[in-house]
This record gives C-alpha cells, structure tokens and sequence, in this order.
DNA sequence: CAATCCCGCCATGAT
DNA sequence: ATCATGGCGGGATTG
C-alpha cells in the first residue's frame, strides 16, 4: 500500500509542535486532574495525537521522577507531581551514596583541556558490571532513559556545580567511552529528556558566562535542608494550571488501526483543523523567549507554560473542542477494543 | 557552522 | 509468530 510518506514536510512544518517538552506539557495537562489515577498508553497516544513511540519517551522519563509508575502492560499509574519531591529525595541519597558529586568536578571553562587526572569518573551503573564470560543473563531491564532520567537528576542533586551542559553530563555518566558516537547517542537522550525537564520548569536553560555554551540549571526546588519523613507536602500543592488544552492533531498517520475510528466520525481529524484560528504558525507559544534572568518567584517549577492563542474566546473554544473530542475518542477507542 | 532533537527503523523481550 | 517496548542515530531544523 505504498508508503503515505510520513516525510512529506508540508510549508507548514513547525519542529517545536512536535517536541518532546510540549507533549509532555500536554500530557501532563491532560491527566492532572483529579480522578486519574490510570494512564493507558494507546488512549494517551490517541488523544495527544501522537505515535506511540513518543508515549514511551514520556512514560520513561516521567516514570524517573516518580510522576508515573508502570502498573502492568500498557497501564500506567498517574502520582502526580506530589510524588516528584519524594522521588527526589531517594535521588539524591543514592547519588550521594554512589560519588556522583566526583563526576561532575566543574564542567565550567576548560573545554578541550581536560585533564584526565586520576578519580573515577565512572561507571554511573549501579549494580555489577563483572562479566567474565561474554553475556550476562543479567537483567536487560532498564537500559537507558528511565536510568539516564534518574542519574541525570542525580547529577545536579549532588554536584555543586550550579550548572551542567549536556556534554559535561554525557561525559560524567558515560563511563570512559569517549567514543564519539557513543556521545552523541548520550547527548540526543539528554536533550530529550531535558526538553522534558524545561517544560516541567524544573531546569531552566543557561549560558556558561566563560564560554557562552548552553547549559542547564536545576532550579530552586531540590528540598531545602530539614530532612525526616517526608515532611514538605508543599503548602502550595494545587497549583493546577488550566488554560487550554491542545493536540497535537497531526494531520498524518499516527496511528496504525484500521480507519475504523476514523470513518466513524464525519468530521473528522480533517475537519478538526482549527476553524476559526487560523493555523497559521505565527501563534506558537515559546518555550523560554531567551528573556532568562531574574524570574520571579520560581516556587513552584510546575505552572507550566500554556500555549495561549493570543485570543481568550478562541482558546476556551479551542479547549471545548478539544475536551469533546478527546473524550469522544477516548470511549470509542475504548468501545471498540 | 553549531546546537537541537524529531522520526521511525528495527532489535529485543513478553506472550 | 505477534505484540509491546524502547535503543539508537540519520539527517532535518533552528539558532
């Protein structure tokens, strides 16, 4: 049946409405709401309107800090953003455990210059890594990102470094490969993941004031001193953000079903384009519009961004859409199974 | 040019 | 074998 050509960039081609860091904005907004508490990933890729693969990135990362938690195949268990201090908290003391403050010494200035002396900077594996004997039948579970996700954190929870670039970051958790392709590979994940961190406002991007590179800085929320239980149940845990709620209703395939959800309904996927709201791309939201400095009260990282169309009626009206047509699809989804 | 990072092929594990 | 997961990196976009 030929292939649709998935690669057919049309003019109107955005990167940034497909990024990882809006989706899990939009993810996010879909299930924090009271009353969720199971997250099924098919139902999730129809309503952000994305592939499936993309879920599993969200999923990992989210899973890392605690967000979500796999209950069973395809089934996910939402914590919510309450659960995230806890999570962080068991980060940091195994961070702290394993020498993670060792890995990142001072990424700052030295560029090139990097004097291999003595430490170890490595290995950020827990567990054994003996294996005399070719394979080792160990647990092929967690390879990466959920991983990545965790020692990543555990990077800034225990460096004293204010800010870290992802290359310092590959470099510190990728043992001694300096292998050029196995840094790449550890900076695109790193991207991806701290696409996800920025949209979540829990690291906010810097430039190195020597070297002008770009960094990261976690922002002021790793607990403040005062340990013992669990203790800061955040006097300000309902800091739910509504505003409008969008999909990613990519106007290509996405799903591979049958059509049958798709015939189903007269108005379509195609029909769903934005009426009134015009889809020219001049409306999208920016993420951080470089204007960084003094922010104000950065206390709660999860006020996360809304995409605003700059006109409130069409963005209610957007959000109705949106609603009725994410719930609609859900139960036919789900009917249909 | 360098920094980003989307997209989806395809290996691998579960059933 | 089929289905669920999710490494991995080519190469398109952005800055």
């Amino acid at each position: 049946m030929a292939s649709r050509d998935s690669r057919t960039k049309d003019a109107f081609y955005c990167r940034k409405e497909k990024s990882l860091g809006l989706l899990c904005t939009n993810f996010l907004r879909l299930y924090d709401r009271e009353g969720v508490d199971s997250i099924g990933l098919d139902a999730s890729a129809l309503q952000l309107g994305v592939e499936r693969r993309r879920i599993y990135d969200i999923v990992n990362i989210l899973e890392g800090i605690g967000v979500l938690q796999k209950k069973e195949k395809n089934q996910y268990t939402w914590k919510g953003y309450a659960a995230i201090s806890g999570a962080l908290e068991v980060l940091k003391e195994q961070g702290q455990k394993e020498e993670f403050h060792t890995y990142i010494a001072n990424v700052s200035n030295e560029k090139e210059h990097n004097l291999n002396s003595d430490s170890k900077t490595e290995c950020p594996d827990k567990c054994s890594k003996s294996d005399k004997s070719g394979e080792s039948p160990k647990h092929k579970r967690e390879k990466s990102l959920g991983l990545l996700t965790q020692n990543f954190v555990k990077l800034f929870l225990c460096s004293e470094a204010d800010f870290i670039s992802l290359d310092g970051a590959a470099l510190a958790l990728l043992g001694d490969s300096h292998d050029r392709t196995a840094m790449r590979t550890k900076v695109r994940r790193l991207y991806d993941i701290a696409n996800v961190f920025s949209s979540m406002g829990l690291i906010e991007k810097v430039r190195d004031p020597g070297s002008g590179k770009p960094a990261f800085r976690w922002t002021s929320v790793g607990r403040s001193g005062n340990g013992s239980s669990i203790a800061s149940e955040d006097k300000n845990r309902k800091r739910r953000a509504f505003g409008a709620d969008i999909t990613n209703t990519s106007v290509k395939k996405c799903n591979t079903n049958n059509a049958l959800t798709e015939q189903h309904q007269k108005c379509s996927s195609k029909d769903f384009v934005f009426g009134p709201f015009s889809p020219n791309v001049t409306t999208v939201w920016n993420p951080e519009t470089r204007q960084d400095g003094q922010s104000q009260n950065s206390d709660s990282p999860f006020c996360a961004y809304r995409p605003q169309y700059s006109n409130k009626a069409v963005g209610d009206l957007f959000h109705h859409y949106t609603e009725a047509w994410s719930s609609w699809r859900g139960e036919a989804n789900e009917k249909q199974q």
